[in-house]
DNA sequence: CGCGGGTTTGATGATGCTCAAGCCCGGTGG
DNA sequence: CCACCGGGCTTGAGCATCATCAAACCCGCG
């Protein structure tokens, strides 16, 4: 598991690690298995870790007033999971993040993190870069959301996430989507005869 | 100009700024002054600078395949305006950014924010600071996004960013929520009577 | 075989968009 | 001082898109 881990830092972070910086990563990454359903994280609570996915897939959601799940984010091998929000500022999320396959992941927690960052320079560097690369994808997703219908949307989402469409069920991703699940059926048996 | 950008580094870092490194600052931001309509950017170019807005308001869009201008962000004094994909990967944008008001800033280029990153530790913390809090507010607007009806997404505005409404006409504030001018003027007049 | 989760299809309706017209108001120029 | 203009805001009628609700289907699995 942590192999995986340390290879993924490695890479994203262009920086080769030492033997004691990976024994660090070793001491500070809490390894655990997530059934199919089972919660990382509930709305009120506070999201005491991040979780790097090592095998499956998990999802984070809220729920409307209406009993409604709404996805707004999916995340697979190789991807972190946790609530940001929740996770630096120490608040209650709104989220919950749920496996949705088995799972296997390596969780760290906010005192642990800000520990590694200072003696991994290749943490704090790849913290960076994922608040970077989150921050640029949400940005897409935000003006796709405003600037598209629903079948454009559908478009990008195969073009930049192709892995999520095999994995995850049709109404899944048209929550991720924010249409429903009939509207995605709709469009994708009409969008094939064109 | 550069004492409000350093009293907002000292203020979001929670770190106090000695001689030298607020003379580094002074070095590598250039201030300049926009007028209204004025680009910072355009699509298809790569964003060279991120502005700091020391007076004025800033606006972020994308325009479709229709012609129609999709706002994606709104900025006013002490926000930052740039595209931070553009800006990263020195790729070209697919967003406009222009002064909505007459504008003065303190930009900074890449180089120099990598630069000053190195020699002023308080930058480096805000950068990941601001990384972070867009991040954030992003994940929010996505939620916002795919989860309310327009009443509900005007709502949140409301709650979330009370300043951009006298401050942007409504137009312009419609299409931040993704909806048309005619919805936003109908939603707000059928809302203050209940 | 029956069950449960996922998907599809259809009918109906709400939400929000489009297009068009009119209004308000501040600014400009005759 | 008034006429006019432009930008923004509102209102209305008709329409497209998408949501809702309900039913049926499909298929892997106990």
């Amino acid at each position: 598991m942590y192999e995986q881990l340390i290879k993924y830092i490695e890479q994203n972070s262009a920086v080769h690690l030492n033997k004691d910086e990976i024994e660090i990563i070793y001491n500070n990454f809490i390894p655990k298995k997530f059934r199919r359903r089972q919660f990382l994280l509930q709305e009120g609570e506070v999201c005491k870790y991040v979780a790097f996915i090592v095998k499956g897939a998990m999802r984070q959601y809220s729920i409307d007033e209406k009993g409604k799940e709404h996805i707004v984010g999916l995340c697979i091998e190789n991807w972190w999971a946790g609530d940001r929000e929740s996770f630096t500022k120490e608040t209650p999320s709104g989220y919950f993040i749920d496996a949705w396959e088995n799972t296997d992941v390596l969780m760290i927690s906010k005192n642990n993190l800000v520990n590694l960052a200072k003696s991994v320079p290749a943490a704090a560097e790849l913290s960076k870069i994922l608040d970077e690369r989150q921050a640029i994808a949400l940005l897409r997703r935000v003006n796709s959301a405003i600037s598209y219908s629903a079948d454009q949307r559908l478009a990008e989402l195969e073009k930049t996430y192709p892995e999520f469409l095999p994995r995850f069920p049709q109404h899944i991703i048209a929550s991720y989507l924010g249409m429903t699940k009939e509207t995605l059926s709709r469009i994708r048996s009409t969008g094939l005869k064109k």
